[in-house]
DNA sequence: CTGGGCGTTCGACATATGTTGAGGTCAAGG
DNA sequence: CCTTGACCTCAACATATGTCGAACGCCCAG
Protein backbone atom coordinates (compact mmCIF):
# COMPACT_ATOMS: atom_id res chain seq x y z
CA UNK A 1 0.00 0.00 0.00
CA UNK A 2 1.50 2.67 -1.00
CA UNK A 3 -1.17 5.41 -0.49
CA UNK A 4 -0.10 8.36 1.91
CA UNK A 5 0.11 11.55 1.64
CA UNK A 6 -1.90 12.62 -1.47
CA UNK A 7 -2.86 15.97 -0.39
CA UNK A 8 0.31 17.43 -2.40
CA UNK A 9 0.49 15.15 -4.69
CA UNK A 10 0.92 16.77 -7.81
CA UNK A 11 3.38 19.64 -6.12
CA UNK A 12 6.42 18.37 -6.84
CA UNK A 13 8.96 17.47 -4.26
CA UNK A 14 11.51 20.49 -3.40
CA UNK A 15 7.92 22.88 -3.73
CA UNK A 16 7.73 23.17 -0.20
CA UNK A 17 7.38 27.28 0.87
CA UNK A 18 4.11 29.36 0.89
CA UNK A 19 3.91 32.81 0.01
CA UNK A 20 4.84 33.95 3.21
CA UNK A 21 7.91 31.86 3.43
CA UNK A 22 9.34 32.90 0.51
CA UNK A 23 8.50 36.64 1.44
CA UNK A 24 10.09 36.04 4.70
CA UNK A 25 13.31 34.78 3.16
CA UNK A 26 13.55 37.08 0.38
CA UNK A 27 12.59 40.38 2.59
CA UNK A 28 9.76 41.26 0.46
CA UNK A 29 6.34 41.89 1.07
CA UNK A 30 4.08 38.85 0.62
CA UNK A 31 2.02 41.03 -2.14
CA UNK A 32 5.16 41.38 -4.07
CA UNK A 33 5.56 37.60 -4.02
CA UNK A 34 2.46 37.52 -5.94
CA UNK A 35 3.51 40.29 -7.77
CA UNK A 36 6.50 38.62 -9.20
CA UNK A 37 5.05 35.28 -10.09
CA UNK A 38 2.03 37.15 -11.87
CA UNK A 39 4.76 39.11 -13.72
CA UNK A 40 6.89 35.95 -14.46
CA UNK A 41 9.48 36.65 -12.46
CA UNK A 42 9.00 33.25 -10.20
CA UNK A 43 6.93 30.14 -10.57
CA UNK A 44 5.00 28.49 -8.27
CA UNK A 45 3.30 25.00 -8.46
CA UNK A 46 -0.17 24.17 -6.90
CA UNK A 47 -1.50 23.07 -4.10
CA UNK A 48 -5.11 20.98 -4.41
CA UNK A 49 -6.40 24.12 -2.85
CA UNK A 50 -5.09 26.43 -5.27
CA UNK A 51 -2.17 27.28 -2.72
CA UNK A 52 1.05 28.61 -4.08
CA UNK A 53 4.00 26.50 -3.39
CA UNK A 54 7.40 27.33 -3.88
CA UNK A 55 11.14 26.73 -4.69
CA UNK A 56 14.30 27.83 -2.62
CA UNK A 57 15.33 29.53 -6.19
CA UNK A 58 11.80 31.17 -5.65
CA UNK A 59 13.53 33.42 -2.90
CA UNK A 60 16.79 33.74 -4.31
CA UNK A 61 15.54 35.05 -7.82
CA UNK A 62 13.72 37.53 -5.83
CA UNK A 63 16.92 38.51 -3.96
CA UNK A 64 18.86 38.90 -7.03
CA UNK A 65 16.26 40.66 -8.75
CA UNK A 66 15.81 43.58 -5.87
CA UNK A 67 19.95 44.32 -6.50
CA UNK A 68 19.50 44.38 -9.92
CA UNK A 69 16.41 46.87 -9.80
CA UNK A 70 18.79 48.91 -7.97
CA UNK A 71 20.90 49.25 -11.19
CA UNK A 72 18.09 50.42 -13.45
CA UNK A 73 16.77 46.86 -14.75
CA UNK A 74 13.14 46.75 -14.74
CA UNK A 75 11.04 43.77 -13.77
CA UNK A 76 10.58 42.76 -16.69
CA UNK A 77 14.25 42.69 -18.07
CA UNK A 78 15.38 40.88 -15.32
CA UNK A 79 12.55 38.25 -16.01
CA UNK A 80 13.94 38.16 -19.39
CA UNK A 81 17.74 37.81 -17.90
CA UNK A 82 16.25 34.90 -15.70
CA UNK A 83 14.72 33.15 -18.87
CA UNK A 84 17.87 31.13 -19.53
CA UNK A 85 18.33 30.31 -15.81
CA UNK A 86 17.49 26.65 -15.42
CA UNK A 87 14.67 25.42 -12.87
CA UNK A 88 17.39 23.92 -11.03
CA UNK A 89 20.48 26.62 -11.46
CA UNK A 90 24.08 25.19 -10.93
CA UNK A 91 26.84 27.50 -9.94
CA UNK A 92 27.60 27.94 -13.17
CA UNK A 93 23.84 28.80 -13.98
CA UNK A 94 24.43 31.69 -11.33
CA UNK A 95 27.88 32.42 -12.71
CA UNK A 96 26.38 32.73 -16.21
CA UNK A 97 23.51 34.74 -14.91
CA UNK A 98 26.13 37.12 -13.26
CA UNK A 99 27.49 37.72 -16.24
CA UNK A 100 24.88 39.07 -17.74
CA UNK A 101 23.67 41.36 -15.45
CA UNK A 102 26.79 42.92 -14.50
CA UNK A 103 27.75 43.38 -17.94
CA UNK A 104 24.16 45.28 -18.25
CA UNK A 105 25.01 47.41 -15.48
CA UNK A 106 28.14 48.46 -16.53
CA UNK A 107 27.35 48.85 -20.13
CA UNK A 108 25.05 51.74 -18.87
CA UNK A 109 27.73 52.93 -16.55
CA UNK A 110 30.34 52.94 -19.00
CA UNK A 111 27.27 55.02 -21.19
CA UNK A 112 26.80 57.48 -18.13
CA UNK A 113 30.42 57.95 -17.81
CA UNK A 114 30.87 58.46 -21.69
CA UNK A 115 28.08 60.76 -21.63
CA UNK A 116 29.19 62.90 -18.79
CA UNK A 117 33.05 62.88 -20.06
CA UNK A 118 31.42 64.29 -23.37
CA UNK A 119 29.86 66.97 -21.54
CA UNK A 120 33.43 67.72 -19.24
CA UNK A 121 35.43 67.63 -22.71
CA UNK A 122 33.10 70.27 -24.70
CA UNK A 123 34.38 73.66 -23.66
CA UNK A 124 31.08 74.90 -23.26
CA UNK A 125 28.91 72.47 -21.90
CA UNK A 126 26.75 70.35 -23.84
CA UNK A 127 25.85 71.99 -26.69
CA UNK A 128 26.67 68.86 -28.96
CA UNK A 129 24.89 67.85 -31.83
CA UNK A 130 21.79 70.27 -31.60
CA UNK A 131 20.91 72.78 -33.86
CA UNK A 132 20.11 76.09 -31.83
CA UNK A 133 18.47 78.83 -33.55
CA UNK A 134 16.13 76.90 -35.60
CA UNK A 135 12.45 75.47 -34.48
CA UNK A 136 11.35 72.75 -36.50
CA UNK A 137 8.60 70.59 -36.01
CA UNK A 138 8.51 67.13 -33.73
CA UNK B 1 0.59 103.44 -20.32
CA UNK B 2 2.70 100.28 -21.43
CA UNK B 3 5.95 100.21 -21.88
CA UNK B 4 7.21 98.22 -24.95
CA UNK B 5 10.45 97.33 -23.56
CA UNK B 6 9.24 96.12 -20.36
CA UNK B 7 7.88 92.65 -22.43
CA UNK B 8 10.62 90.29 -21.61
CA UNK B 9 12.35 92.37 -19.09
CA UNK B 10 12.46 89.70 -16.80
CA UNK B 11 13.89 87.39 -18.24
CA UNK B 12 17.44 86.74 -17.87
CA UNK B 13 19.59 86.77 -20.87
CA UNK B 14 20.60 83.44 -21.86
CA UNK B 15 16.93 82.15 -21.38
CA UNK B 16 16.07 82.02 -24.69
CA UNK B 17 14.51 78.64 -25.45
CA UNK B 18 11.18 77.12 -25.01
CA UNK B 19 9.80 74.38 -24.20
CA UNK B 20 9.77 72.66 -27.23
CA UNK B 21 13.20 74.07 -28.26
CA UNK B 22 14.21 72.02 -24.91
CA UNK B 23 12.26 68.71 -25.46
CA UNK B 24 13.69 69.44 -28.96
CA UNK B 25 17.64 69.63 -27.71
CA UNK B 26 17.06 66.86 -25.14
CA UNK B 27 15.69 64.35 -27.08
CA UNK B 28 12.38 64.45 -24.83
CA UNK B 29 8.79 65.30 -24.92
CA UNK B 30 7.44 68.89 -23.87
CA UNK B 31 5.42 67.34 -21.43
CA UNK B 32 8.64 65.73 -19.74
CA UNK B 33 9.81 69.20 -20.18
CA UNK B 34 7.21 70.44 -18.00
CA UNK B 35 7.29 67.08 -15.62
CA UNK B 36 10.85 68.36 -15.02
CA UNK B 37 10.46 71.23 -14.18
CA UNK B 38 8.22 70.91 -11.90
CA UNK B 39 10.05 68.35 -9.93
CA UNK B 40 13.03 70.48 -9.76
CA UNK B 41 15.57 68.76 -12.35
CA UNK B 42 15.61 71.83 -14.35
CA UNK B 43 14.22 75.38 -13.60
CA UNK B 44 12.87 78.40 -15.99
CA UNK B 45 12.16 82.03 -15.80
CA UNK B 46 8.87 83.04 -17.04
CA UNK B 47 8.09 85.82 -19.68
CA UNK B 48 5.01 88.31 -19.13
CA UNK B 49 2.74 86.15 -21.23
CA UNK B 50 4.16 83.59 -18.32
CA UNK B 51 5.59 81.38 -20.90
CA UNK B 52 9.07 79.02 -20.15
CA UNK B 53 12.16 79.78 -21.17
CA UNK B 54 14.99 77.44 -20.61
CA UNK B 55 18.51 78.13 -20.43
CA UNK B 56 21.21 75.87 -22.76
CA UNK B 57 21.90 74.15 -19.03
CA UNK B 58 18.40 72.85 -18.81
CA UNK B 59 18.47 70.70 -22.04
CA UNK B 60 21.90 69.27 -20.63
CA UNK B 61 20.72 68.48 -17.41
CA UNK B 62 17.46 66.79 -18.92
CA UNK B 63 20.39 65.08 -21.13
CA UNK B 64 22.57 63.77 -17.99
CA UNK B 65 19.04 62.95 -15.80
CA UNK B 66 18.42 60.77 -18.90
CA UNK B 67 21.41 58.90 -18.97
CA UNK B 68 21.58 58.57 -14.76
CA UNK B 69 17.82 57.21 -15.04
CA UNK B 70 19.63 53.94 -16.85
CA UNK B 71 21.71 53.36 -14.31
CA UNK B 72 18.55 53.49 -11.32
CA UNK B 73 18.88 57.17 -10.00
CA UNK B 74 15.06 58.36 -10.15
CA UNK B 75 14.63 61.57 -10.37
CA UNK B 76 14.42 62.83 -6.91
CA UNK B 77 17.92 61.45 -6.62
CA UNK B 78 19.53 63.34 -9.70
CA UNK B 79 17.41 66.65 -8.45
CA UNK B 80 19.01 65.93 -5.37
CA UNK B 81 22.74 65.85 -7.12
CA UNK B 82 22.23 68.61 -9.30
CA UNK B 83 21.20 70.83 -6.56
CA UNK B 84 25.43 70.90 -6.23
CA UNK B 85 25.51 72.60 -9.54
CA UNK B 86 25.87 75.83 -10.10
CA UNK B 87 23.63 77.97 -12.48
CA UNK B 88 26.20 77.93 -14.94
CA UNK B 89 28.91 75.33 -14.34
CA UNK B 90 31.97 74.99 -15.09
CA UNK B 91 33.52 72.04 -16.92
CA UNK B 92 34.99 71.62 -13.33
CA UNK B 93 31.48 71.34 -12.22
CA UNK B 94 30.70 68.91 -14.47
CA UNK B 95 33.51 67.19 -13.47
CA UNK B 96 32.30 66.36 -10.02
CA UNK B 97 29.14 66.14 -10.50
CA UNK B 98 29.83 62.92 -13.32
CA UNK B 99 32.24 61.64 -10.14
CA UNK B 100 28.85 61.26 -8.02
CA UNK B 101 26.56 59.75 -10.51
CA UNK B 102 29.48 57.87 -11.73
CA UNK B 103 30.69 56.78 -7.70
CA UNK B 104 27.06 55.70 -7.30
CA UNK B 105 26.22 53.90 -10.33
CA UNK B 106 29.62 51.56 -9.64
CA UNK B 107 28.70 51.53 -6.22
CA UNK B 108 25.25 50.08 -7.38
CA UNK B 109 26.81 47.91 -9.53
CA UNK B 110 29.52 46.47 -7.18
CA UNK B 111 26.77 45.81 -4.90
CA UNK B 112 25.13 43.58 -7.90
CA UNK B 113 28.56 41.55 -8.10
CA UNK B 114 29.05 41.31 -4.65
CA UNK B 115 25.77 39.70 -3.78
CA UNK B 116 25.90 37.73 -7.27
CA UNK B 117 29.32 36.62 -6.28
CA UNK B 118 28.05 35.36 -2.71
CA UNK B 119 25.63 33.58 -4.36
CA UNK B 120 28.11 31.74 -7.36
CA UNK B 121 30.45 30.82 -3.47
CA UNK B 122 27.71 29.46 -1.55
CA UNK B 123 27.16 26.30 -3.95
CA UNK B 124 23.88 25.93 -2.40
CA UNK B 125 22.60 28.77 -4.17
CA UNK B 126 20.45 31.94 -1.22
CA UNK B 127 22.04 30.20 2.05
CA UNK B 128 18.90 27.97 1.93
CA UNK B 129 19.03 23.66 1.96
CA UNK B 130 16.73 21.51 -0.89
CA UNK B 131 17.52 18.92 -2.30
CA UNK B 132 21.42 18.73 -3.37
CA UNK B 133 21.53 15.06 -3.60
CA UNK B 134 22.56 16.18 -7.36
CA UNK B 135 20.83 17.80 -9.85
CA UNK B 136 18.54 15.53 -11.50
CA UNK B 137 18.41 16.15 -15.51
CA UNK B 138 14.45 16.64 -15.32
C1' DC C 1 -13.52 18.48 13.79
C1' DT C 2 -13.07 23.00 14.80
C1' DG C 3 -10.49 27.48 15.43
C1' DG C 4 -7.64 30.70 13.72
C1' DG C 5 -3.74 31.76 11.12
C1' DC C 6 -2.40 31.65 6.74
C1' DG C 7 -3.78 31.39 1.97
C1' DT C 8 -6.82 33.00 -2.30
C1' DT C 9 -8.76 36.69 -5.66
C1' DC C 10 -10.09 41.17 -6.83
C1' DG C 11 -10.30 45.89 -6.85
C1' DA C 12 -8.88 50.24 -4.92
C1' DC C 13 -5.15 52.99 -3.56
C1' DA C 14 -0.29 54.84 -3.69
C1' DT C 15 3.97 56.58 -5.93
C1' DA C 16 6.97 57.38 -9.90
C1' DT C 17 7.15 58.80 -14.52
C1' DG C 18 5.17 60.53 -18.04
C1' DT C 19 1.37 61.46 -22.08
C1' DT C 20 -2.84 63.28 -23.90
C1' DG C 21 -6.68 66.21 -24.44
C1' DA C 22 -9.71 70.24 -23.54
C1' DG C 23 -10.07 74.91 -23.22
C1' DG C 24 -7.80 79.06 -23.50
C1' DT C 25 -3.56 82.42 -24.33
C1' DC C 26 0.67 84.14 -26.46
C1' DA C 27 3.73 85.64 -30.15
C1' DA C 28 5.83 85.78 -34.66
C1' DG C 29 5.17 85.84 -39.80
C1' DG C 30 2.57 87.61 -43.47
C1' DC D 1 -3.59 93.43 -37.37
C1' DC D 2 -4.58 88.68 -37.67
C1' DT D 3 -3.83 84.12 -38.27
C1' DT D 4 -1.70 80.12 -36.68
C1' DG D 5 1.24 77.27 -34.32
C1' DA D 6 3.26 76.84 -29.95
C1' DC D 7 2.48 77.74 -25.19
C1' DC D 8 -0.38 77.73 -20.65
C1' DT D 9 -3.04 74.91 -16.88
C1' DC D 10 -5.48 71.18 -15.25
C1' DA D 11 -7.32 66.72 -15.29
C1' DA D 12 -7.57 62.23 -16.91
C1' DC D 13 -5.20 58.40 -18.55
C1' DA D 14 -1.25 55.06 -18.95
C1' DT D 15 2.47 51.96 -17.21
C1' DA D 16 5.54 50.16 -13.61
C1' DT D 17 5.77 48.62 -9.04
C1' DG D 18 3.72 47.56 -5.35
C1' DT D 19 0.32 47.74 -0.87
C1' DC D 20 -4.07 47.13 1.50
C1' DG D 21 -8.66 45.58 2.60
C1' DA D 22 -12.76 42.73 1.92
C1' DA D 23 -14.67 38.52 1.40
C1' DC D 24 -13.81 34.06 1.32
C1' DG D 25 -11.11 29.23 1.41
C1' DC D 26 -7.37 25.96 3.12
C1' DC D 27 -4.98 23.41 6.63
C1' DC D 28 -2.68 22.24 10.91
C1' DA D 29 -2.85 21.83 16.01
C1' DG D 30 -5.46 20.81 19.63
Amino acid sequence: MLVAVSVDAQVPPGFTLTVGDVAAIAGVAPSAVRFYEQHGLITAHRTAGDQRRFDDVAACRIKVAKVAQRVGLTVREITDVFADLPADPAPEDWARLADVLVAEAEARTAALRSYLDEIRSAGRLCEVDGRLGGNPGR
